[in-house]
DNA sequence: TTATAAAGTTAGACTAGTCTAACTTTAAAT
DNA sequence: ATTTAAAGTTAGACTAGTCTAACTTTATAA
């Protein structure tokens, strides 16, 4: 629920089942008693939002997530296109000093592999949309790569090959009228054109 | 049902179901279950046994949770009386690669923090009642801690507070003869008492 | 060899989580 | 303002995993 919410912080009940592989009745049910223990704010009938609480809780994992894939780029080796399946899993340990132990070790982080932002001990995130999409800066513009919008295998494979990583300085030579897409320079990679689609998740400042 | 298991390799249905907290029947239900899938010999009214194919799975989730364990100590500062609990649910993790990483990082380690061995990736296991006791050894032999033969919480920190861990030398110098116990000395300790319920859990070479 | 206690199994019930089919509400489109 | 399609809910069924109570088998001891 946290991560398809909209702007006003609801999902309706059946993208939720459709994200989760299940019925929208057993949406229905399990709704219920999440709004049962004041995780869900459930009102019949209307788009389904999380309580102050369920928010709180949902960034808690959300905290493990991303922690456990900044220590198994950092200090396991791994590749950012790897760790998500992983994290996914670990995410659900119940210690309390283990991701303490990670989150020292790794020095506090303040986002993960992928450029998104750890929530803190106590469930606060800091919000990525702050951040400019690389599709909105002009020609001529140097930025760097701060975060992804999405970061799916498909995408993270895409950038391997291209060699771009988080804190990539890109040259701006040239946007197409056309179809949007870039033209950029970076590190050693001359006349490299991104996609309007590609350059719409990039993030940059 | 692997750690239960006696000589020959049978555990009772009722001890099995007091070590999970679970009924009999509960145990009956699940251990026919687990012979469908060809875990379990089952026979009616017969202590259970794991069937060659139970053995190794068990063998293989053993080696999750030592790797786990390991891994914990060596490269997260963990302490040997810490890290049970958490391997206990981080050995459910399904990453075949996660676990590789662990073994590689930690240059393919053969025994767990508590000396116990790690089963082979094929989820062959060394008898670990090879090592004597140090209960077993005599008055003027100086031996090595190389194992526990069991590891519970108390005695881990029993062990922390007299400062004895695995590769302690310890020199024997009397045994009672009333209680068994042993007086023995060992790094700038000396005339440490240790009790038959200890010297016979201390495993040495 | 038989009686009896312990161990194990069967029967039947209950909960959590899921499903499909049928029904109700909401909201979009005439 | 009505109609209708989409979204959501209710009803009822099914599975997995658990329980207690009653029954059966095994093993021990007279
Ligand atoms: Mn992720
Ligand atoms: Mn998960
Ligand atoms: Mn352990
Ligand atoms: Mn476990």
């Amino acid at each position: 629920m946290f991560s398809l919410s909209d702007a006003e912080g609801s999902v309706s009940a059946s993208e939720l089942g459709r994200s989760l592989g299940v019925s929208t009745p057993s949406v229905s049910s399990m709704v219920r008693k999440l709004a049962a223990l004041d995780l869900v704010a459930y009102v019949k009938y209307q788009p389904l939002k999380l309580t102050a609480s369920g928010r709180k809780a949902a960034a808690l994992v959300i905290r493990k997530h991303r922690l456990t894939e900044m220590f198994l780029v950092e200090k396991m080796g791994f590749g950012w296109e790897e760790v998500h399946v992983i994290a996914e899993q670990v995410e659900h340990v119940k210690s309390p000093a283990f991701f303490a132990r990670m989150d020292k070790l790794l020095g506090y982080p303040t986002v993960d592999p992928h450029g998104s932002p750890i929530p803190s001990p106590e469930g606060t995130i800091t919000d990525l949309r702050k951040h400019q999409k690389l599709s909105d800066r002009q020609p001529g513009e140097k930025v760097r790569i701060v975060g992804l919008a999405h970061s799916s295998n498909d995408f993270l494979l895409y950038l391997n090959e291209r060699g771009i990583a988080l804190k990539t300085a890109l040259t701006i030579l040239r946007r197409e009228i056309y179809d949007g897409s870039l033209t950029v320079n970076y590190d050693d990679k001359k006349d490299v054109v991104l996609s309007k689609v590609v350059a719409d998740k990039l993030l940059v400042e």
